[in-house]
DNA sequence: AACGTAGTACTACAGGCGGAGTGGTGTCAA
DNA sequence: TTGACACCACTCCGCCTGTAGTACTACGTT
């Protein structure tokens, strides 16, 4: 098992390309070796199977689609009212959706959860962290709401990104745009 | 080309099945042949390449999800008030669970038609009929509520039962009870 | 400065699996 | 008798895994 992290990264990148096109039966040992132009065999050796590759590519993969510290601390800006709210939400669904491939790969992963316990396993405890830091930054930013409107929110524009990525004629950019104002607004709640 | 009806649907039914089991790359002729209990090489004669069978298994699948006849009518008797809505709800949200292994070929057709063209035109059409199909039915109901309501419902829906399906231990039964009427509560607006 | 060692990059090969496509045969009914 | 379909068999092909073996490089030792 070889051990060099920035190569283990790039295969790891490499993967989440591969899941994004080829989905989750694609990703193969080979596919990840062209992906990343390294010579082919290399991700055997740098993972034990394909459940191993499976695990890590879920480990790594919300380090990607979080937003980085500055975006993080600019979020704190401003008055922290109903619109800046509104504002940093069309925020986050243009980002996430800009690294398309990255939302993808973690479709693709969700349902190969449904198959493989550890990668289950991985995803459950990422994604139930995140879901809690939203909660907790929400409640110390100061913003409109309570726990339920980040989760109705959280909810919402989920299924709001599954639906540009991979059915964009289904709602126009218009519509996506007054989707997010409104849930935004009805999910603050009376 | 072969043109018997009920083993065509037969076909599709297994390969929904399939899809849901092994993901979209697992969707061959011959795992469509065994599921079915079919002889090997049926499906070659019913559908003239993996496309054709993506395309069929699209326009179907949505027949199989979208509630009976008798489901409709019954969701039109008594008070349509808000508790009623939020009932309904319910009852859409463990309909759709009930038949996972249809939602999660529906999800894998999505991410497929990423890839396909013919595909994503099939899906998107159907998709686009159902949500108008919702948003005129909530009309005639008397249900409590506009447009926006339905639209914002079947975004936070979607997103919990995918959250449900395949990571189910991020949210408990009761919480996902819980987030169904508020939901409806929230979504229903000012 | 020469040498040895460890870790890694790269190459090559053997073996296997599963699928596509197609042609042929049997069967039944109009 | 003819046509449509069910069923079966066979060939060709592509891709993947696992692993063994070789080459390279850096680093520490003496």
């Amino acid at each position: 098992m070889r051990r060099n992290p920035e190569r283990r990264r790039a295969l790891i990148d490499g993967a989440i390309e591969v899941l994004a096109r080829e989905g989750a039966r694609g990703l193969t040992f080979r596919a990840v070796d062209k992906e990343a132009a390294v010579p082919p065999g290399t991700a055997s050796n740098y993972f034990a199977n394909r459940d191993d590759l499976f695990t890590q590519v879920g480990g790594r993969i919300y380090e990607r689609l979080l937003p980085d510290e500055a975006t993080m601390a600019r979020s704190r800006e401003g008055t922290q009212d109903q619109n800046r709210y509104a504002e940093l939400m069309h925020e986050l669904v243009d980002r996430v959706s800009a690294f398309n491939t990255g939302y993808l790969a973690l479709l693709e992963l969700r349902l190969e959860a449904t198959r493989r316990p550890e990668l289950r396993a991985v995803l459950t405890e990422r994604i139930r962290e995140d879901i809690d830091a939203n909660i907790a930054h929400h409640a110390a930013s100061g913003l409109p709401g309570d726990k339920t409107s980040v989760l109705l929110l959280y909810l919402a524009l989920n299924w709001l990104i599954v639906e540009r990525l991979t059915l964009p004629d289904i709602f126009t950019e218009q519509e996506i745009h007054d989707l997010v104002d409104e849930a935004v607004r009805r999910s603050l709640g009376a």
